[in-house]
DNA sequence: ATTATAACTGAACGAACGTTCAGTTTCAAT
DNA sequence: ATTGAAACTGAACGTTCGTTCAGTTATAAT
């Protein structure tokens, strides 16, 4: 029907630019970094990037999204075998940002010591995100202040209330008596090497 | 001695706008960003911004390091509490993508399947961040593929050569007959819940 | 071979950009 | 009260910005 053109190319590229100088290009930038010789070929371009839902503008100013912005490539499964060099430029990137952190104003990441959630496979050291201001529900994971204490407990009602349980076999359930305070929910466990 | 201002209070307003918009306010937008009446002011703000590492600028374009493009928020030590909506201003943030993702061009992103190293905490269904490329040193933790199967397993080194050891007691120690591929080794494991 | 359409060139445009300068205000130390 | 330095105002500047237009080239279907 007409020229068809690679957007995964040029999004690679736009991905490049953005690792080395942590901001979008300009269309002059662009002119070199694209291989183009006339702005309005960067103006076309643009046009069907914002379309495919790479980038975005606001006030004729250009915003890649997290689509460009995201480091980490996916892969579905292994048995695929790990993509090479050549066929990168096929595979889709994720901001893990954006993929574990739901409201950023309210989540908080902390080192979890002691070890009464190894069962649910949260270690010490482990490093958990935290969102605040949730009201947990049964089976969640929370990190409470129970008579003046903080904890990392899974979070479970009976007809006693609130019971705060681990998961390890040698610690026993909790019925706060005086005070509870609830930090937040876990929303995402860490484990670095 | 001079007048002193308050820069936790104006990367907070960065850090909104870039929420906001995905991208860094231009020195107009700043002027009501910040609640400057002059570009000057604006000017001296960055170059302050820029000295204390929260922005970097190249050919008089402005980037925003992760210091401010960060979602989540540090918090030493639960015991100290969590910080009131008052106190966030005093909170850092990081970027989990250059927290956890050393090579961005060589990272991959994919999901356990098998229970061969729920030992070492790592349960099917999990998320593993995987850099390739990387030669393997004893008790990393590597995607392999060994005979024609993919597996996850401790990567050793006996008389024998190479083992590659699960962290379950269900199953045993490896020793690669035919051939043996190295995806990657596991730098990252990622539980969301 | 012709046609239709998408992608591109090249040039022009006003608008917005970031920088600079001289001067003023603000604040803390003396 | 005076001084010194940092923070700011307001205006001006050349540069670069993103957009637009008319025209050309490339590609795929007919």
């Amino acid at each position: 029907m007409s020229k068809a053109i690679n957007l995964q190319q040029k999004t690679a590229l736009l991905r490049q630019f953005f690792r080395l100088e942590g901001r979008a290009p300009s269309y002059t930038e662009m002119l070199t970094l694209f291989g183009y010789r006339s702005k309005n070929a960067v103006h076309g371009l643009l046009a069907r990037l914002q379309q495919a839902g790479y980038i975005r503008k606001n006030r004729g100013k250009l915003a890649l999204t997290t689509r460009i912005t995201g480091m980490v490539k996916l892969l579905g499964a292994v048995q695929a075998g790990f993509p090479s060099p050549a066929e990168e430029e096929l595979v889709d990137t994720i901001n893990l940002e954006e993929f574990l952190v739901r409201r950023p104003e309210a989540t908080y990441m902390l080192t979890v010591s002691g070890d009464s959630m190894v069962d649910a496979g949260i270690h010490p050291g482990d490093i958990i995100l935290v969102e605040k201001g949730v009201t947990p529900q049964p089976h969640d994971i929370v990190v409470a202040q129970v008579d003046d204490e903080w904890t990392i407990k899974y979070f479970e009602q009976d007809n006693q209330g609130v019971r705060l349980v681990p998961a390890n076999a040698k610690y026993k359930a909790i019925h706060p008596k005086r005070s509870l305070t609830i930090g937040g929910i876990v929303r995402a466990v860490i484990r670095k090497y």
